[in-house]
DNA sequence: ACGTAGTCTAAGACTGAGTCTCAACACAAG
DNA sequence: CTTGTGTTGAGACTCAGTCTTAGACTACGT
């Protein structure tokens, strides 16, 4: 980052409960809430979908990759974001699933984009109770899951 | 490959239309169904799970990465092999959905490891429809689906 | 204010999964 | 056997992602 970052948090609607709630993780993590991680965090809330490095890279070019991938690492681990992998060779990421809404994504195989969808309660209670019936019947603990619908996009059709 | 690999194609079960189904389709993208190939097609119909590039190279010492590598590409392009994303920086492969039965994952956060689980009839009816609204809200085209559950492995629990 | 100990950052070297190249090889058809 | 086309092994190469390091910043005690 060139010098500061002080005119990084720019106030926003209903974001600020989100930075405290991050702000609180990172400091159970005995991690600082500096400038380039709450612009990592604002490019993720605003997004509405996965984002790449390189999404991240366009949206704040001051950050250096280094630096970019070193928060994103540290984010992980204080429980803010999450990895997500697409079908391509590049990582996504998006803010923990109990910081936005429950909810899946639509892959599109021609351009790697992800967008998120959320279903409705009663599948969702339905998917539930099949993935605790899968999990049970080997043994496995489950800890949540994903739904990715695969299909061409809007833009690619 | 060191020489040839006649002795490959070990004689076993139902195996025998798995390949011809292969040749086919290797044969309509002009590309010889050869022991490389053959042995690939034999180790992730072996498995039960999708194998890493590291499970390959175990299952067939003999064959090279490089070798490896290029066969994978040209059994996808033949709509022969399907590759998975696991969470970690590992690409996974295994048969495409219509030569084996339509099934979902298990994926362990700890060791990466992936197991196949199919869900009842009816679960699927309803993900299908859902996978459908989803996709249509959008104007997305939906190709196929994939369900992951994530947790924790009986081995690594 | 001032030090200072611990944390954070930028820059670039480094790693390694996956790709590409190319010369040698296998097979099919004449 | 020869010629054309597809296949193979070996290793060089690429580049997303990680690691290292020196220097900058922050919190906090005095």
């Amino acid at each position: 980052m060139t010098g500061r970052m002080e005119d990084m948090s720019k106030l926003d609607g209903g974001r600020t409960l989100l930075h405290e709630t991050v702000e609180e993780r990172l400091r159970r993590a005995e991690q600082r809430y500096t400038g380039g991680r709450r612009a990592i965090v604002d490019a993720l809330a605003g997004a509405g979908h996965p984002v790449s490095i390189e999404d991240i890279g366009e949206a704040i070019p001051q950050l250096p990759r280094s630096s970019a991938y070193r928060h994103l690492v540290d984010l992980q681990s204080a429980g803010v974001v999450r990895r997500v992998a697409a079908n391509d060779e590049f990582a996504r990421f998006e803010l923990a699933e109990d910081l936005t809404e429950h909810h899946h994504h639509l892959l599109c195989v021609s351009c790697g984009r992800l967008t998120d969808v959320t279903a409705s309660e009663s599948f969702e209670r339905s998917l539930g109770k099949t993935v605790d019936e899968l999990s049970e019947a080997v043994g496995f603990r489950p800890h949540g899951h994903r739904l990715d619908v695969l299909g061409v996009c809007v833009n690619c059709q």
